[in-house]
DNA sequence: CTTGCGAATCGTACTAAGTACGTCTAGCGT
DNA sequence: ACGCTAGACGTACTTAGTACGATTCGCAAG
């Protein structure tokens, strides 16, 4: 009873549940919907109310950027360096799939939250274990994330196009095609990427293993 | 006399002049300056006749996205398969970067213009003749697009919080920092990351490097 | 030089979205 | 029981994209 009245009453709203139906919202029907009435809708609540938790769009946006970043997992500690940064790569990009829309925000926020501070520096920690000076630590960071972020903002724009409309889209970038006017593309097409089993995912392991070795071997000519 | 009248009267708009300015514009102002009414005021016309020239809004920003690729060299035939990658992806990262506003947008556009198009097929007839299968050739095209994007994302990130205020920023930023709550990133900021001969964009060529390295590597095991 | 046609331009107005401001109300402590 | 305050809400203003119809301009033919 007093349940059901707190449960209606009192916490009506809060930060955290409008972060959460935020980013349901923009998993569901992605970014563009995200509106401040759809989302006082999704919540049962008009959008002014929104406005007493949070300080204006900018602010939830900054805050589900944040919250993406919780749900990416830490490079573990009890792991060899490379196998630690591998799981972290994995999940960043995991995350990022889940949440596409997260992609081009990464980019856009300048407010960096707690989680996002708290998860760089793990990163940074594993990559010092690994015995890489800091010029080289510099750029192992900024290479393996530039390589995860582009990977998933193109595998956020297949996906898009996926549930686009496929048939459509695809008549319309073939229309496009002169008959022979890109041959190597029609090949590659055709021969292989638009075969059942190409899958654009499976390039992920191959470049995070490409770099972590070539910095593997970075790290061996230090020591010398 | 007919020069002018021509220059003043017949050609007053345009498809290129409008893109031209709408470039300019977002690389001045930033891409949310980008509003149909500024970009008329740029051009010293009005919002509608711009409908008359380019099909709403998201048949312009097509048209930018195409114009940054049209910007971008092509792998040049004449050089051996890594070098002619590395003057392409050099120039894709300066492009990227001269057009801030172009990267997030690179992703949610699914409408390819030629200029992409024929891009993308000189990149993948240059990844044919270094002797790459078809399955490689995905995976390096790939994992260099994911790598150069993800780059020239962070870059832009970058090149805003610059412009942006820098004292404020970081001091934003460092009002956050617990007092030791972050040793590694305090430590690699001090000593490293706020250093004047610091250089976020040094780290492009070490990871392209690593990148191409490590495809020939592949290319030489196919080979035995 | 006049006239008329079609393309380019513009004015008006509607819709969607973010949000400032003032009001209202429920539930708490006194 | 009563008023105080946080949270919720209604209204309305602002900016932005764009549909529709009227208007104007430049050129070519008479």
């Amino acid at each position: 009873m007093s349940d059901t009245r707190q449960d209606v009453r009192k916490p009506r709203l809060s930060r955290e549940r409008i972060l959460d139906a935020a980013m349901g919202l923009a998993d569901r029907d992605g970014i563009e919907a995200l509106t401040i009435r759809a989302l006082a809708d999704e919540l049962g609540t008009k959008p002014m109310t929104i406005y007493h938790h949070i300080d204006g769009k900018e602010a939830l946006l900054d805050g589900m950027v944040d919250a993406v970043f919780s749900e990416m997992a830490k490079p573990p500690v009890e792991l060899e360096w490379r196998d630690a940064l591998r799981v972290r790569c994995r999940s960043a990009r995991e995350v990022l799939g889940r949440h596409p829309w997260s992609v081009p925000l990464l980019e856009s926020r300048h407010h960096p939250g707690p989680e996002l501070l708290a998860h760089h520096e793990s990163v940074l920690v594993t990559l010092d274990r690994a015995g890489m000076p800091l010029p080289l630590v510099a750029h192992a960071y900024a290479v393996l994330d530039s390589f995860v972020y582009g990977f998933a903002m193109q595998e956020a724009n297949l996906a898009v196009q996926r549930g686009d409309e496929d048939a459509e889209l695809a008549g319309e970038i073939a229309a496009a095609f002169d008959p022979g006017a890109y041959p190597m593309m029609t090949r590659f097409a055709m021969e292989h990427a638009m075969r059942p089993d190409f899958n654009f995912g499976d390039s992920f392991d191959v470049g995070l293993d490409l770099l972590l070795d070539g910095l593997a071997r970075a790290v061996d000519r230090e020591r010398a």
